[in-house]
DNA sequence: CTGTTAGCGCATTCAG
DNA sequence: CTGAATGCGCTAACAG
């Protein structure tokens, strides 16, 4: 076969050789084991500088059973709050000397799961994934079939051997539907994510819920489209078409939310005096745009340090078999749309 | 050492041994090689199903010496031009089974180098990388000493043993200026990211150039700051405070251009009445702010699937020796702020 | 404190 | 068409 372009890297016997030890040695020099002697490990840290040696993690984890990587998966890796946790559990991983493996579920691979059991043969030890458009069942699987850890973010569900860490939803409604009630608000609309009503999200049902104790309306209108800037403001419009009477609009997420803002500016309505729009997840383009979006904001990075905190102790020690949900408090940030 | 929790993973043996034969035929009909009976080859497969297994991508990788992932590196993962390209880059990864592996540049490691030096020592065949904070040298001596391809995007610059796809950025400029010159602005301000003027990034240099044809200005006012949406509001405040005759600002993103819009807000200043706002990207929160934003729009995507395809051809035939670069088309997208 | 032996899971020779 | 031997780079276990 083709070899490698240029010199192969150098491997532990080469540093051995050039500092004239055995291998065992470097590794122990590497592993920062106690018991080298000093002169001994000068020299092998020397020769590890002038080869500009590194250690081979693949080979590494083939023995050790630990590849030191932990995987992440969302259905859609543009997703501001799926950056944000990215960003977040990177960082958090660096201490420990962990790396991330990110990869975007491929629904036509099995719906996903697919993209799962890629990132297991790629040998991570734990996995983090958005579930979107896995359901319950489909994560609770794959969590019975992968020996690691997993952490679902952003759905509350007790899962067996799954720690679930997301927002409070009902908190979130709570707080959001209350203060749309307080502005006057009765005919409220809500525009969820794609997978409803396959996958109904926590957040539906908590927001009809809240809407149903505020207002009395136990049906409220929903349209469901992706989660997008565009797909938002076509829902929106098909919501104000259906419900002409609708005086506010809580969407899935931001990115929905400014395509409602679109729709109202399209149909010559106010925001907020006509309709209030609201979102979800705090995303920083929420107070730049006309006008500034009231959301729920969700601390992706205090969830992201929890969720890699977790698969990092999973790995060590226990990890709950009939599952656990770890729930987050959501901060209402009431602005010009509503 | 603790054991793996639950049973181990199968190998290629067990699935050898339940279909009895032996484990090269398992690897036979793994790899698609013809050479294997109808009927052993059903078996085998049957076994492979009955076992879930799925080959450990790290052992198979210690042999081949190709573990089929690319790495891809910035020092922001929240950006949304990475994000995109990301997206995109795996998206073209899957039709030849590749994977990415994501790193955030730690600048706080060797100025990012450290985090490039970790993705190698993960085994990724070829690099991406969005240099920002790394000079042209270090991406040449990172290049040097990695015996992969690396392909650099969002800089043009001829290095050695690297593949650089990047905006024509003298086009650009040539087409926004044009535009504000067209406007009647005649006094540009530029906002510069954080690495200005250590590292000199082509678009500085392409918007004075073109500035300096269209008005004259030699050296137009420049604030370089972090591209987010706070860091864009301080500097373009920074930069009114200074120079309070500026009748357009063109950042160098969009998140600094709706920065810019904020402080001009802040300050009375009506966009683009009295001051023009332009930024570059094409996110798609441009059209949603107030006024909504114009823009250089970069095809990340593009740019991304030529990346990869780079990469991948790198791997297996002829890279560059002595560098390449290739340039993208920009499109200029005029909205409201100017 | 250091070296030797063995094997992680797999693909690549080379034999039959 | 199939099997046996070999080794990728590394660490664990055991000797010295």
């Amino acid at each position: 076969m083709a070899r490698r372009r240029g010199p192969d890297r150098p491997t532990i016997l080469d540093v051995a050789d050039l500092a004239g030890v055995s291998r065992q040695t470097v590794s122990r020099v590497i592993a920062n084991h106690p018991s080298v002697a000093p002169e001994t490990r000068r020299r092998v840290e020397q020769a590890i500088e002038q080869l500009g040696y590194r250690p081979n993690r693949m080979a590494r984890a083939l023995v050790t059973r630990r590849s030191r990587t932990f995987g992440i998966a969302s259905v859609d890796m543009r997703n501001q709050l799926f950056s944000d946790t990215c960003s977040a559990m990177q960082e958090a991983a660096r201490e420990h000397g962990y790396s991330l493996v990110v990869a975007e579920l491929d629904r036509r691979d099995d719906r996903g799961m697919g993209t799962l059991e890629t990132l297991v043969s790629l040998g991570v030890d734990g996995i983090a994934v958005f579930p979107s458009i896995l359901a319950d069942e489909d994560v609770a699987a794959f969590a019975g079939r992968f020996g690691g850890p997993v952490v679902m973010i952003t759905r509350a569900a007790r899962i067996p051997n799954v720690i679930s860490i997301a927002l409070d939803e009902w908190e979130a409604a709570r707080k959001l539907v209350g203060h749309l009630h307080t502005r006057g608000r009765r005919r409220i609309g809500l525009l969820m994510n794609e997978m409803f009503p396959d996958v109904v999200h926590d957040r539906y049902l908590a927001l009809r819920e809240a809407i149903a104790a505020a207002t009395g309306v136990t049906e409220p209108p929903v349209v469901a489209d992706r989660p997008t800037i565009p797909r938002g403001q076509v829902a929106a419009a098909t919501l104000l078409d259906r419900h002409p009477d609708t005086d506010a609009i809580v969407a899935f997420n931001d990115m929905m939310a400014m395509g409602a803002l679109k729709a109202c500016k399209d149909l010559g309505l106010d925001v907020p005096r006509d309709v209030a729009v609201a979102g979800y997840d705090g995303i920083p383009f929420g107070e730049v745009v006309d006008p500034p979006l009231t959301t729920v904001v969700q601390d992706a990075f205090g969830m992201a340090r929890e969720a890699y905190h977790a698969l990092y102790a999973g790995i060590h020690g226990q990890w709950p078999a009939d599952g656990e949900v770890r729930l987050w408090e959501p901060e209402l940030v009431i602005r010009g749309s509503t």
